[in-house]
RNA sequence: GGGAUUGAAGCACAAAGGCUGUGCGUCCGAUUGUCUAUCGGAAAGGUGCGAGUUCGAUUCUCGUCAGUCCCGCCA
């Protein structure tokens, strides 16, 4: 029934053969896409890698098409019963092998959907590879309007991954990896490969852990990142160092976010903020070519500070402006509550403008006040400048003089204090700084989201710089890394660090310290990350004191780590790059697992292998390890 | 840990407190210029699971499972 490959062998791909190619001898292989059968005539679509190609089979060769190569030389019309028979079995997905013979199509059969459209093949000898049992939902279709649920295509990855958005998607990646391997590698930086098993270390994400069998009862752990490890690369003198290194960390999971993953890993020795800057940005640039964009030489820069202030985020999203706006000092005098009490403890008022959208609905205002709520805020105060003006606050009491007392002069507020126009929409929250940040940063870019003002072609990069070196813990009352343990605050605050560490009462004063931390963010997505270290020992030092880590924890975690430093350690600092992140982008993609062949869902299951799984008691046994119910 | 949302034929989706249905796919037949073709016919089989309300639940309620998105979390 199935035919043998023998030794055929293909001579062109299904998407390369154009009209140049007419009269040429050819052999293709690919699955079935689609047989359009017309009783004596059957056109198969077949696909593989690189694209679509029409092949004829024919049972009887009298078409005009193909009338000089296959009627013999006396006019006999030839039959081909035997290849026809076979092609009438050919069912979607079948594997076939086709030789056959290139023809240009008539002018008004081209297909200009496909890149072969100007050509097909008439099939001289057909071999059935293998057959395929009806697939659980279909591929691509036109017309299609939805495909099958993702819980569906996930059991069925390999067959999902047939599709060519998803085939383009992990070839993309595959080009890029290519490309940054190239750049580093041109730039003399080794690649070093890091063990998967390590050793788990109690800070940042929940480690996923391995246990030993010959040490029953002690773990390994997957790294996080190789952040370590790359740290003693550079004390170990390589001076430039990188990895595509795949990261373990057991975190719930996002839309951009998965539990394994994989970073370009970057250290440099002897660099400062610049050195690194200039690595990031070539990096990106080199890598975004392969989708026709030209990143700037140097990306915009913006420090933490500003990112938040103005967009709310430490991430912003510049394809769109809509920024924050402070209204804390023109409202300082304020009686409307609940923004008078919101000043009164230490919080701002901010907005932003939405351009022309004073006709949302009341529907709409409370969608965006729901959506707010997600983030902690207490409520959204909105302006709708139509005619006539309307809001969810009165004005009389917005100023304490009531030199403004009645509607239309929101107009004239909303005029001069943020630049809003007739006809705009303005939108206010009030609150804790960080929730105010958070509220109103993720407003700005759902409404940008929902009133499409995102240029899809746009790509925008941005370094956020001077992160702050700690972040207050409200549950332990501690100042925890704001990025990791070994990152260097900036000379400028080195002081304040000293003083903060020194003095008790002081101690406050490490919320203000900056590091040597700093982001790449394109399109609002944090694409790179990374610090200068801590080269000297005295200074790692106070930053476990900060940290509320005594000698002897800090010992215990990171003690060879902490010895190496004490043997010559240069000033370094690198930083890493995700590589599906970046991979999203240049798909075109939000989500994640369009550029990841073998990707998890929400809950972190494989749904196509049934992963996580049990294991045999006797491998549990071997470990020492009893599941506790 | 929490919130939102989805779950009906192989796949997608409409509907409605009482009968479910449509498109695609599948199978059979016809068909020599289609491009996911066209025409005719057929099969298949059911509202995730459990409980409750009800004369009656796919619809309402509760629980549970699964997908997706988000908050927390992700040094």
């Amino acid at each position: 029934m199935l035919d043998n490959l023998g030794n055929l062998e293909r001579s062109h791909t299904c998407g390369e053969l154009r009209a140049a190619n007419v009269g040429e001898q050819v052999v293709l292989m690919g699955w079935v896409a689609n047989r359009r059968d017309f009783g004596n005539l059957i056109f198969v679509d077949l696909r593989d890698r690189d694209g679509i190609t029409q092949v004829v089979f024919e049972l009887m060769a009298f078409t005009e098409m193909v009338q000089e190569t296959l009627i013999s030389a006396d006019g006999q019309i030839e039959f081909f019963t035997e290849i026809y028979d076979k092609a009438e079995s050919l069912r979607n997905e079948f594997v076939i092998a086709v030789s056959g013979t290139i023809v240009a199509r008539k002018e008004n059969s081209v297909n200009a959907k496909l890149k072969t459209g100007s050509i097909e093949v008439i099939a001289t000898e057909l071999r059935i590879l293998n057959d395929a049992k009806t697939l659980p939902f279909e591929l691509e279709v036109a017309g299609l309007q939805n495909l099958a649920s993702e819980d569906t295509r996930l059991k069925y990855r390999y067959l999902d991954l047939r599709r060519s958005q998803l085939q383009n998607n992990i070839r993309m990646r595959s080009k890029a990896v290519t490309r940054i391997r190239e750049f580093m590698d041109a730039l003399d930086f080794v690649e070093i490969e890091t063990p998967i098993l390590l050793k788990s270390t109690p800070e940042g994400a929940r480690d996923f852990i391995v246990p030993s069998r010959i040490h029953t009862g002690k773990f390994f752990a997957l790294p996080q990142s190789p952040q370590i490890l790359k740290q003693i690369t550079m004390i170990a003198g390589f001076d430039k160092y990188y990895q595509i290194a795949r990261c373990f960390r057991d975190e719930d999971l996002r839309a951009d976010r998965q539990p394994e993953f994989t970073q370009l890993d970057v250290e440099m020795s002897f660099a400062n903020q610049e050195t690194v800057y200039r690595i990031i940005e070539g990096f990106f640039r080199h890598v975004f070519k392969l989708i026709d964009v030209e990143l700037p030489e140097q990306f915009p820069r913006m420090t933490y500070a500003e990112a938040l202030r103005r967009f709310g985020s430490d991430k912003p999203d510049l394809r769109f402006e809509m920024e924050l706006q402070d209204l804390s000092e023109t409202l300082k005098d304020t009686d409307l509550e609940p923004f008078k009490s919101v000043l009164k403890n230490g919080g701002e008022i901010k907005a932003i403008v939405v351009k022309g959208k004073a006709d949302y609905s009341r529907k709409q205002t409370d969608d965006l006040q729901e959506f707010v709520k997600i983030y902690g805020a207490g409520g959204l105060g909105w302006m709708k400048l139509g005619v006539p003006i309307k809001a969810n606050f009165k004005a009389e009491n917005l100023f304490p003089n009531s030199y403004l007392t009645d509607l239309p002069n929101f107009r004239e507020f909303a005029k001069k204090h943020l630049s809003a126009e007739e006809g705009d929409l303005v939108l206010i929250v009030a609150g804790k700084k960080s929730v105010v940040a958070a509220s109103l940063g993720a407003l700005r870019v759902e409404i940008a989201r929902r009133e499409n003002l995102i240029d899809k072609n746009a790509y925008k990069p941005l370094l956020v710089t001077e992160f702050p070196m700690f972040e207050y813990n409200d549950q332990t009352g501690n100042y925890d890394a704001a990025h990791h343990p070994f990152t260097s605050p900036m000379d400028e605050d080195l002081e304040t660090f000293k003083r903060a560490i020194e003095n008790e009462s002081e101690r406050d004063l490490l919320g203000q310290v900056r590091a040597k931390a700093y982001d790449a963010v394109i399109n609002g997505y944090e694409c790179a990350g990374g610090s200068i270290r801590i080269h000297q020992k005295e200074i790692q030092a106070l930053n476990f004191k900060a940290l509320g880590l005594s000698i002897e924890k800090a010992r215990e975690r990171f003690g060879f780590f902490l010895d190496a430093l004490e043997f010559g350690t240069p000033p370094h600092g690198g930083f890493a790059a995700g590589i599906e992140r970046t991979c999203m982008i240049l798909c075109g993609t939000e989500n994640i697992r369009d550029v990841m062949a073998f990707p998890k869902t929400a809950s972190a299951q494989d749904l196509m292998m049934d992963s996580p799984g049990a294991v045999d008691n006797s491998q549990l046994n071997e470990l020492g390890i009893k599941i506790v119910e």
